[in-house]
DNA sequence: TGTGAATTTAATGTCAGACAATTAAAGTCC
DNA sequence: GGACTTTAATTGTCTGACATTAAATTCACA
């Protein structure tokens, strides 16, 4: 592990990134304890606050984790399922606060990738994933529901059809793709008779899937974002119609 | 933006999480200069060290910038898609290979996902996207390919294919399950007989997609997951017992 | 008056040394 | 032998300083 001492910018980085491929490239394994921050700092000849800024790097990523006391130092870290979630989450929620995705195509991109997991699901699904679905479908119903925990209720509807496919790699790509939409849905808001045809759509996916009918789920799935892309449609149509209206009356 | 000052552990990270929340939350906007690092460390009551290894947490997650000289700082960063696309790979790479995820369950999801975009690559993909995939097939046959090098192709066949799909957060999410499978992959050697059979389903992939016809793009694709899972079996299946083997003659 | 070079300034990047806090292991006393 | 104390190693934090960078400003000169 070298960095390169003719360039002396971003050393801390450089560092890093040595370590981290290091990681990545299997010469530093699970749980193995790195050189302590004085060790590093007399091997890659910086000081310690260096180090610890690289080190701080690589736990933001959560690739290293650190224990004090006299057996402590840093530690290779299994990167867990629930730490990849997250970091997936966050990272797919930004890109698309960030990037001005339109909803359009944020919707397609999150309903082809769960039609993806539809026959798995159909095919796997146990019944406290049915229990989960029919239950979150049932706090739809609740008519004093804001529409922000309408929509958490919707992600929590689509994460259990998800899940059910019973395939931990897929229900992690799937987290970014479901959770990220969440703030754009929020955007949107639910006329109680909007809400009743998108329960009467979650309906139908739940009794296909507990009919184990993978197809009627991937058509229930189309319909839910037919659906979905024709409500934002007309929100967003009605909310450009409402500025025109009042910039003309500003003039 | 305030930390807790009764929890003396992890000041930095504590730091890091509450700007965080402010550039998730809206409350920091893309391109917005945060204070000066000795600013942040009087409103944080912490040293400057402190707040230092705090944004290098932050700026790990490619959440910010730093610029140095006068009108330097550290300023909200737009997450931009190859470095999400970055995030995306080393975090599914490292998930796949920390956490014994079987060959068959990454292929299944990854397979999964590809057929997510079948019927919105037949649609939309352009005469570059076909071009690159008969380019990839095309090298594919050549004999003196490594296994190493038949396996980047095979990426870059998929990535293409995806990436007809014409959704730029559909290209996002499957870039971690496509590359991510590349390492394991790499762990089957492909006899010239095993290249034959997949080039062959590759073209009959690639001809679906030029004839826009999205049901043969997903038949084709399954065939391939059936393949290449009967092929890594097999190949796990020898080896297992070349070792059985290798056990017998030791005792 | 305009322009280019020199200076100033404000910020990050790095360093050295010190002390506090934590934790496990070694040592000690009953 | 067990409970308690001490010790040592390590991370976490602080202070103060200097180096480096790059924009803004000043100033000399044409």
């Amino acid at each position: 592990m070298k960095i390169d001492p003719t360039n002396p910018a971003d050393l801390s980085a450089q560092i890093a990134t040595a370590i981290r491929d290091a990681i990545v490239g299997g010469r530093l394994i699970v749980d193995q304890r790195l050189p302590s921050e004085a060790e590093l700092a007399e091997q890659f000849e910086v000081s310690r606050p260096t180090v610890r800024e690289a080190l701080k790097r690589l736990a933001a990523q959560s690739l290293i984790r650190t224990q004090r006391g006299a057996t402590g130092g840093a530690f290779v870290n299994r990167l867990s399922f629930p730490e990849a979630y997250d970091q997936q989450i966050t990272t797919s929620t930004l890109l698309l606060s960030m990037n001005a995705v339109s909803f359009e195509t944020a919707c397609e991109a999150r309903y082809a990738l769960e039609r993806a997991c539809a026959p798995l699901a159909a095919r796997r699904r146990t019944a406290d994933h049915l229990a989960t679905m029919r239950a979150e479908i049932h706090r739809q119903t609740q008519p004093g529901l804001t529409d922000e925990a309408f929509c958490a209720s919707d992600v929590a509807f689509h994460r259990a059809l998800v899940d059910g496919a019973g395939n931990p790699v897929l229900s992690y790509q799937l987290a970014g793709a479901v959770e990220a939409m969440q703030p754009l849905m929020n955007m949107i808001t639910f006329t109680a008779r909007d809400r009743a045809r998108i329960i009467v759509l979650h309906q139908d996916i739940a009794n296909a899937v507990e009919a184990q009918d993978g197809a009627a789920v991937t058509d229930g799935l189309s319909a839910l974002e037919a659906e979905t892309q024709g409500l934002a449609e007309s929100v967003f149509a009605a909310r450009a119609a409402r500025n025109i209206g009042k910039a003309d009356a500003a003039t």
